[in-house]
DNA sequence: CGTCTATTTGAATGTACTCAAAAGCGGTGG
DNA sequence: CCACCGCTTTTGAGTACATTCAAATAGACG
């Protein structure tokens, strides 16, 4: 029940029996969030890897001048973590917080561990995760390279329909890597361009 | 012999006995490229993930208007792949050439999935693999967005200082996502800072 | 209704690019 | 070994893209 669109999330790469499906569920947290509050804030340790069941989180840097660096969205049926974090046992330097009210299921890394001992088949989920992670991420370093801000706005938009609609021009802007008021100016550019 | 290099990379995450290593090995090709050869060319499946066991090689994406970024470059004891292509079985849109006469070992996809099936360990060798392939091309997008190209270009010598030294300039600026000229300006300004 | 934040607009500025030309450097053939 | 060729690097002028700052407007939420 509760946990169905995680297991549909887990079945699309991996079969699970029902003794490993029940011990996978047993090493599960579950949290809830509030729009507004912080799943993790900046200099906390990260010990958990989250999966959204419902809502919407935003991952971001925050430098020393203030400014804001939007690492990831993640809205139900995605996975995310400050993954340096969590991977070295270091303290956190991003911040990941509710845009909507949230559910997540929560897996610590000791337990990742024992899962991946006793069903080792969910090494393969991971390594296709993190693989599908790195290709996202190396497409987004190229786009962010090579493409000027109104082109990867557009872009952005045509990748993710459905998620540039729950947000912000301010939030959007912070993941393009761009100010608010340049965002402005590019979509006015862009109606102007469109009437036809 | 040949392949202590590339099993003391496996070592450092999975441990195998003789018989799995034999079969590991028994998987894989070698080749080698004079410097300025193609590993893999824009437009060609890409079938085969590579270890560069000796050598420079730099993998690159081209576009209309015959601009280049660097998506990455790999020394001896890195992995590289246009992994897009790996995964998705699509045709390649970057090109992987040799800066310098490099000899590589390679496995293909198919025999990456005998590999899993056999000697399930290595799900887990390449899930690390993958995992910090991820937090390095996050932590390079968070770097794009976030730094102006002079701070990119100190980060990147301090980050692979003996990879940058090995670069011609215009290598190491398709990399930052700026202009050779513009670089050149940037190592003026720093030099002049620097007198004492 | 009032307050707080997001968005728009514009002017001034800064960062990085384009184009062009000159200088430097490395490799190759005679 | 030297001369030449092609590519890299430097330099500069002009331009384009994007930011900063400020102020006005619009929206969201209690």
């Amino acid at each position: 029940m509760k946990h169905d669109l995680l297991l549909s999330n887990i079945a699309r790469h991996i079969s699970l029996d029902k003794e490993e499906t029940e011990y996978f569920i047993s090493l599960l947290s579950s949290r809830t969030l509030k729009k507004k509050n912080y799943l993790l804030e900046a200099g906390q340790p990260c010990t958990t890897i989250s999966y959204v069941n419902e809502g919407f989180l935003r991952a971001y840097y925050r430098d020393a001048d203030d400014n804001e660096t939007t690492i990831m969205f993640a809205v139900a049926d995605w996975w995310i973590t400050d993954m340096t974090c969590f991977v070295n046992q270091t303290l956190s330097i991003t911040s990941i917080e509710a845009i909507e009210d949230t559910s997540v299921f929560q897996l610590t890394k000791e337990n990742m561990e024992r899962l991946f001992i006793k069903v080792p088949k969910f090494e393969r989920f991971f390594r296709i995760l993190m693989q599908n992670s790195y290709v996202r991420e190396q497409s987004r370093v190229l786009q962010t390279l090579s493409l000027p801000a109104e082109e990867r706005y557009t872009a952005f938009l045509k990748k993710y329909p459905s998620i540039a609609g729950r947000l912000t021009q301010k939030q959007i802007a912070s993941y393009l890597g761009i100010t608010p008021e340049f965002l402005s100016v590019i979509r006015k550019n862009i109606s102007k361009g469109n009437v036809s």
